[in-house]
RNA sequence: GGCGGGGUAGCCAAGUGGUAAGGUCGCGGUCUGCAAAACCGCUAUUCGCGGGUUCGAUUCCCGCCCCCGCCUCCA
């Protein structure tokens, strides 16, 4: 079955096939975070979806080349570094590293570049798109000196949104500032420097300013990927007007389609509502790293539901990932038992073998609940036939290796280091304890591992200990 | 008002024109000194509501209701 995605351009699922002739390579352009503040867990749920995307696409075989854009000049950058007292850079620069330590934590595979906007290379490159869009009668510069697109003059402006302009609604955000433009709709490509911008501002042919936010992306992605790209993500909220407002600037200059698919993922909820600093109600990595959970299972809980629909952040939520990661943390060191013990079998497992239900169902748009299912049954299924002594080592093996593959794309797998000596020491002591059969000693010495984030477990085999999940 | 996404068990969630995966929680059992883990069993006559098509619809069609988002800051 091929790749198929939904394409928000179409409304449609579309079997996915890269440009490249060979078929193998795929260039993926990523909306990336404006660094004003710390990024929330909504924002890593978009950036989370794009990891499993390439990842999935690298374990079809395809060579992903990704960039994420930093958004390092806007409004809010500027107003963030003014009311710190500090220059832009300086603030955010704080942001980026803030956003390059969360990334981690989630264990998201770094993009191949993170262009920043005002880095003088992609500056030239806004300008010079700015000044092709204004000679084709595209772009004009305002009695404000601000440059806007005049969306009446490219003719698709409002296909990816499915807007008609005649429809477009003021919603009372518009900057009143910005009454100079001919349409309600045209956009700012070039923003007139201000007093509030204080030092910040590039010189060009219309005089000091800067960036307006979409050409950004327009520019980054040209220069780094060319005129067509594979692939182009964000959240919802980017279609309109970011997307649509990058598709009109692109094309306006190179005359070519500018991006074959866009995917476009679903809000974090929290209550019901979407989580935005505006609103309040969000919550960064490190507010949850402090309630003790931890990278991974953020990463579960944003990962385990379908990247187009919405999904509530709950506690409970987190909990459900913190049981089922652990689920799978304990069949994976059953596996690795089982693999290196040669066992008198008493029959043959019905699931000796793993099959390739798991990565076929993220071919069908990335259907990561139907790919979870056939891991949590594969598990079940496998613990029964290690309890009724009917899967020897090889099958553990190849359970293993299949293993190896799916999580190359999960990536939730538990980074297992050996317990700290206090650990061992009260280990030891709690086995001592059970060999004279003095239980109150032992479950004493349990108590006191539980209450250092370590489980103690009373096998055929003797004792096992394991760390407890998010401790 | 326009354009989207969503509505399946306590919670999360997949799915198909033929009578509902999986996770989590809860209850009972096996195992255990007791636990834990694992396994077994139970937990939706039912898929937002009302019509229609069909031998048969959660799945297709029509109408409606509710939630969320976008309509120029937003992932």
């Amino acid at each position: 079955m091929p790749l198929r995605f939904f394409n928000t351009y179409s409304r449609q699922i579309e079997n996915f096939e890269p440009r490249d002739a060979t078929g193998r390579k795929v260039d993926i352009y990523t909306c990336g975070p404006t660094v004003y503040s710390r990024a929330h867990i909504g924002n890593f749920r978009a950036y989370v979806f794009e990891d499993l995307l390439q990842r999935h696409l690298e374990l079809r075989g395809y060579k992903v080349h990704r960039v994420m854009n930093i958004t390092d000049v806007d409004d809010k950058t500027i107003r963030s570094a003014r009311e710190s007292g500090i220059p832009l850079t300086e603030s955010t620069a704080q942001f980026k590293e803030a956003f390059f330590e969360d990334i981690e934590t989630l264990r998201i595979k770094p993009a191949d570049e993170f262009p920043a906007a005002t880095n003088q290379r992609y500056i030239d490159k806004m300008i010079e798109m700015i000044a092709i869009l204004i000679s084709r009668g595209l772009a004009y510069q305002a009695e404000d000196k601000s440059v806007y697109f005049r969306i009446n003059k490219f003719p698709g402006y409002g296909k990816l949104a499915h807007f008609d302009l005649t429809q477009l609604q003021s919603t009372g955000r518009v900057k009143h500032d910005e009454y100079d433009k001919e349409h309600i709709g045209d956009f700012a490509l070039w923003k007139a420097w201000d007093e509030e911008d204080g030092d910040v501002g590039w010189e060009s042919p219309w005089g000091r300013g800067r960036p307006g936010w979409h050409i950004e992306c327009s520019a980054m992605a040209t220069a780094l990927l060319g005129d067509e790209i594979d692939i182009h993500c964000g959240g919802v909220d980017n279609i309109f007007p970011h997307h649509e407002a990058e598709i009109a600037q692109t094309e306006g200059v190179t005359g070519k389609k500018f991006v074959r698919f866009w995917l476009h993922c679903a809000h974090l909820l929290v209550d019901g509502q979407k989580m935005s600093k505006s609103l309040g109600n969000f919550y960064t990595l490190p507010n949850l790293l402090e309630k003790g959970y931890t990278g991974r299972e953020i990463r579960y809980a944003l990962m385990r539901v379908h990247y187009r629909a919405p999904l509530n952040f709950t506690w409970d939520g987190m909990n459900e990932a913190r049981e089922s990661l652990g689920r799978i943390d304990d069949w994976l060191v059953r596996l690795r038992e089982t693999a290196d013990e040669e066992k008198k079998l008493v029959g043959t497992a019905q699931r000796a073998t793993p099959t390739s239900e798991f990565e076929e169902a993220l071919d069908d748009d990335l259907n990561i609940s139907a790919a979870l299912g056939f891991l949590f049954e594969s598990i079940r299924e496998t613990n029964r036939a290690i309890d009724r002594n009917e899967l020897d080592a090889a099958a553990a093996n190849a359970w293993l290796e299949w293993w190896q593959r799916a999580n190359s794309v999960l990536t939730i797998e538990e980074e297992a280091g050996p317990p700290p000596p206090e650990v061992a020491e009260l280990a030891e002591a709690r086995t001592q304890a059970r060999l004279a059969k003095d239980f109150p000693k032992s479950d004493e010495l349990r108590d006191k591992l539980n209450a250092l984030g370590w489980e103690a477990r009373d096998t055929k085999d003797g004792q096992k200990i394991t760390r407890r999940a998010g401790a």
